[in-house]
DNA sequence: TAGTGGTCTAGACCACGAG
DNA sequence: TCGTGGTCTAGACCACTAT
């Protein structure tokens, strides 16, 4: 009835299997050449499944040593970052922006050390402020990099915000993000529209095209408002596996 | 000289390529057929390569429509949430455990609307703190879904944290992280040892086993001292591709 | 040294979806 | 409709590492 075996199924079963107590945690399951006689499939097949799961954090695997069920419960979470506009914009807000300020700055030693430039290096200095109808939602500070990125020195960012224009004209090859929580300040209070010593969820990121550090940003929200969320699912699906009949016995006989 | 062309150094190609601007953001990109005759390995590499790069953001594919460099910097991010005590032993710091409190309670709506069971329904409530050096750290605040893990009833808490029983105890299928900032109450700066309004970086997680709710903990943390971090790099590796001479010469020659 | 995962290949069929 | 990516297969060789 049902067509090849896919890696997709693969890992369904596993994870089923799991999920079950057949494996335990710290378990180790059969090798890949074992499992594709088993379930009915090639050995590429099952190498699939078990790289995904592997990366997913769910099993461990080490050569001569095989695959097992991970015990450490510390597996990579995918936190999404959204893009503002993106983000306000698929609640169904209206998005708004508003340059707040824009300078060719030389570089202190604060934003040198985050751009990876000599301190004094030109770079421009931009403050803006991201709404959802007409509500603060996010207030951007932003230092770019003139040497790497010097067609931004004749951008006026009055239109558009600097993301939205950096997507447009660099690709990227490496980023950071850093998560924290401050407490807001009289400025950022003023222009968040919330109470002095209110907490912000505080986004900080650089970006990086190759060995040049493009820009460093930090995105200030208030944090009675904003939160930062992942799901991260493993592939949990109806299986199409015959149990212990065995999709072989399938094949035999078809 | 060099062995066949790994999918690792096609992504290094494809990313260099993007780098150097040979491909512009948005810019289609060549088929993987074209891309394997060009490069010199069979399809199946090619596709990989481009696969991991759509995983990890940098392109976009579709059926008939091609692949093209991503436009959009909103990738992404992976952020790894470690164990507390692997966090602060890692600085070289003594990690310490103390549990504040442990009991089973019926579930108030908060609670039971996070852990999927009927308000009423019997969980563990566990509060304990984490410290290093003696310098409380994080402040944990826990509800286990008795009716997943009817063993926990049983458990003291008293030396291991509710994490790390947990994590020898129960695998998981799914799990969920929600980043927040707050101020901090009485209570929590009491705990913490911080000033009432501090900031807080709270991440709050769910997990799952299949379609049960495992658990629903809230970990509190200064803002002060405490951040999330994270690195995403793409391969950029010594490449061992040739440029025009083509591998494909090498090949025919040897 | 031997076993296990890691990867490449060449060929094939299929499903989605742009035009 | 038909091109592009998505996947499976069967076989082979290789690299790491436990023993």
């Amino acid at each position: 009835m049902s067509g090849p075996v896919s890696y997709v199924d693969v890992k369904s079963e596993i994870v089923e299997r799991i999920r079950r107590g057949d494996w335990a945690v710290d378990a180790l399951i059969p090798g890949e050449v074992e499992l594709a006689a088993e379930l009915g499939c090639a050995r590429g097949t099952v190498n699939r499944a078990l790289r995904e799961l592997a990366a997913e954090g769910v099993v461990e695997r080490r050569r001569k040593a095989g695959t097992r069920v991970t015990a450490d419960r510390n597996r990579p979470a995918r936190i999404d970052i959204p893009l503002v506009r993106s983000r306000i914009e698929a609640e169904g807000a209206r998005y708004g922006y508003r340059l707040l300020g824009r300078r060719v700055v030389a570089a202190d030693s604060f934003v040198a050390e985050r751009l990876a430039v000599a301190p004094g290096s030109e770079v421009l200095s931009i403050e803006c402020l991201h709404s959802a109808d007409d509500v603060p939602h996010q207030l951007e500070r932003r230092w770019i990099n003139l040497a790497a990125v010097p067609s931004a020195r004749a951008e006026p960012f009055d239109e558009i915000g600097p993301n939205e224009w950096l997507v447009r004209e660099k690709p990227l090859t490496d980023f950071e993000h850093v998560i924290g929580a401050e407490n807001a300040g009289p400025a950022e209070a003023a222009r968040l529209a919330i109470a002095v010593g209110d907490a912000l969820l505080v986004v900080e990121r650089r970006t990086w095209l190759g060995a040049d550090t493009i820009t460093y940003v930090r995105l200030l929200h208030a944090g009675a408002s904003f939160r930062l969320c992942s799901h991260t699912a493993l592939p949990v699906m109806p299986l199409r596996l015959p149990g212990k009949t065995g999709r072989r016995a399938q094949q035999a006989s078809a």
